[in-house]
DNA sequence: CTGAGGCTTCGGGGCTGGCCGAAACAGGCG
DNA sequence: CGCCTGTTTCGGCCAGCCCCGAAGCCTCAG
């Protein structure tokens, strides 16, 4: 029996697909809300969140009555992501996406920037001599050291992450953007400034996916910081 | 109807999945070969075949009486190989692969080398200055123009292919290996140069997946060319 | 032209697995 | 202490689909 097969089949059923897009952005959801989102009932979705945690894709996390759950790694997001890459010719005929568009300028994608905002940056970072090439991914170049230490980065917390940077393929854009412990920290960090603002979900919306926009003075610190057109 | 539970069921079901697995090397096999494979009857691979195709997942070739059918692009070998990585932590307790360790020292991926010898080729070619970041993958900087010329890699034919050179996940190493035209283009002179040798696959292995090893000769080579210590 | 081999389509059988309702368990709250 | 809510377990129903056998089409060999 192949590996490949169970996991891929766990993905395969459209209840736990659902659950598992819901929670790409990296947010984690209760059961009963991923039961909504997947449109079943509460017992059926139990038993799916289960098989989910046990095959590593979920991890939970109790919180009095609630039971909080959220993608079990970079990895899973990761591939979701490569599979989304895959599906999305198959639709790009119709609506590739209720909310298409929209999610292409920003989101984030696990906990990093994604969508055209991402690409651009990663383009930026190392065309521009801020990141270099090494094993298994990026590392700083002595001038991007200095820069991030200038614009408030937290290089030791992203370093405290499993992988520092390295590329994830961005399934609107396919290109990769940004991902790893500095991703992370360069997004926390535009949030933190306002650069970025999230764009709060319309009530029409079933996932909460967390939509991304520059802030006027985020276009032009983008600009001056990273040189973004955008 | 999410479109990536469509393309995760495709991959699912255990027949299709063994079929995709011995496809993963690049080879082409006709139906009667899958189904062999797959351990079942040729109505019901032809049935699978059939779907996969349709969702673009392989490519057919009929040639007289034989049909061959192939992975359709790098995207769905790279799809395939990060979702190994996701499958492999659940299987590694028991052996991790029927012929584990011989497939971890070089194999092909698609058409480009994977394994330990890929890796490390490709920390050589993006650490001492023979690539750098491009858009989208990698790009040949000058001197590494010049160091492929000399070495005989056809670089024309590396930059028709659709991806000029790209990283693919190497789900044994957990770390990227070099995909593309170029990565082909460099596997198939390390062929030619008998650098590297086929290692034909024992009679009972189900699957032919193509491992690699290097000559003595190519070790010496590999050595002197790019400072590769394997 | 005829036979053989590879592949596909069609029809039917069997079984996995996803869903729901009812009931039980657990934590928060008045 | 009792109610409410969120979650899980159990039993049973049903659909989907995976497989095989039989039959037909196409291609190649002699």
């Amino acid at each position: 029996m192949s590996s490949l097969a169970a996991i891929a089949a766990l993905i395969g059923d459209p209840s736990r697909a659902a659950m598992l897009q819901a929670l790409l952005p990296g947010e984690a959801l209760t059961a009963g809300e991923l039961a909504r989102v997947a449109g079943i009932g509460a017992p059926a979705a139990s038993s799916h969140l289960k098989a989910l945690v046990e095959a590593g894709l979920l991890r939970v996390h109790a919180q009095g009555r609630h039971r909080y759950f959220a993608l079990g790694g970079e990895e899973v997001a990761a591939a979701l992501e490569t599979l989304l890459c895959l599906a999305r010719p198959a639709v790009s005929v119709r609506p590739p996406w209720p909310h298409g568009e929209a999610f292409r300028t920003g989101r984030l994608c696990w906990h990093h920037l994604a969508g055209r905002l991402g690409v651009a940056l990663h383009v930026r970072l190392t065309g521009d001599g801020w990141l270099e090439p090494a094993p298994g991914g990026w590392a700083t170049t002595p001038r991007g050291e200095a820069r991030f230490t200038e614009l408030g980065v937290d290089l030791a917390a992203a370093r405290a992450a499993p992988r520092f940077a390295c590329d994830c393929m961005d399934w609107s854009e396919r290109r990769p953007h940004l991902s790893g412990g500095l991703g992370r920290e360069i997004t926390a960090l535009l949030l933190r400034r306002r650069w970025l603002n999230r764009i709060e979900p319309r009530s029409d919306e079933a996932l909460r996916r967390r939509r991304l926009e520059c802030t006027p003075e985020g276009r032009r610190a983008l600009a001056a910081e990273f040189g973004l057109a955008a």
